[in-house]
DNA sequence: TTGATTGTCAAGCCGACGCTTAAGTGATGG
DNA sequence: CCATCACTTAAGCGTCGGCTTGACAATCAA
């Protein structure tokens, strides 16, 4: 089970659009810092930046090799999140299931109390 | 399918660990403004600017009846972030089973092309 | 009506965050 | 060796975001 500061940094890190935008572009395969920075037009030096929050929160890899960083995303810190969410969700239906019943007083109720 | 700004306001409301500790509350059924307030130890008025957020997001939903705002959660707000992580790592599993195909040198592969 | 409860609005404070620039490091190519 | 490339680090700057306080509804109970 994630710990709770695994979750703050997970969401944390996808709260900004622009480290959104870095995980888009990691979609179709590991990446350079600067191939990171060309399509957000910002500098190196922010895109580094980001990199560091995104490999705390479990998202993103990075390994250097020579003078290059490949990034690549990490599954393990999309789980957390999906984890979370999934089970925000399964709260909201089985409450959704409840008034379901509640609602459409089937004509025959588990017990049944009409005239 | 969601606009980018849906995604954008979704993930920034979760990306606060108050938020979130608002949608864990209303996990267990819809609660007022002051029931959400009280664990949380912050002024009522912070709590009103948080579940303006929330709402914006589709996370939540807010009815007020006399003078108490009921609030609960809301599904759509959740399935589009759960959609947006779903591609993400659909993207990244893809990557592992053509990694997996590579390495893992089939006697019998699609189109033999050995010697 | 009076008073308590429950929330809303506006203003302001202040720390966190995203970004920049500038200077520095180490690998690579000629 | 020297220049270039690909980052890295540090410092600083401006904005945004979360929170508070205080004044102001609106509703309910006695």
């Amino acid at each position: 089970m994630p710990k709770q500061s695994d979750i703050d940094r997970v969401f944390h890190a996808l709260g900004d659009p622009t480290r959104r935008a870095m995980v888009e572009t990691l979609g179709s395969g590991p990446a350079s810092v600067s191939a990171l920075a060309k399509p957000l037009g910002i500098s190196l030096a922010a895109v580094v930046q980001h990199l560091q929050v995104l490999e705390e929160s479990g998202l993103v890899t990075t390994e250097k090799v020579g003078r290059v960083r490949s990034c690549r995303l990490e599954p393990k810190g999309f789980r957390v999140a999906e984890q979370w969410i999934a089970d925000r969700k399964s709260l909201i239906e089985r409450k959704f299931d409840r008034l379901e019943a509640l609602l459409s007083e089937e004509p025959t109720p588990p017990s049944g109390d009409e005239p």
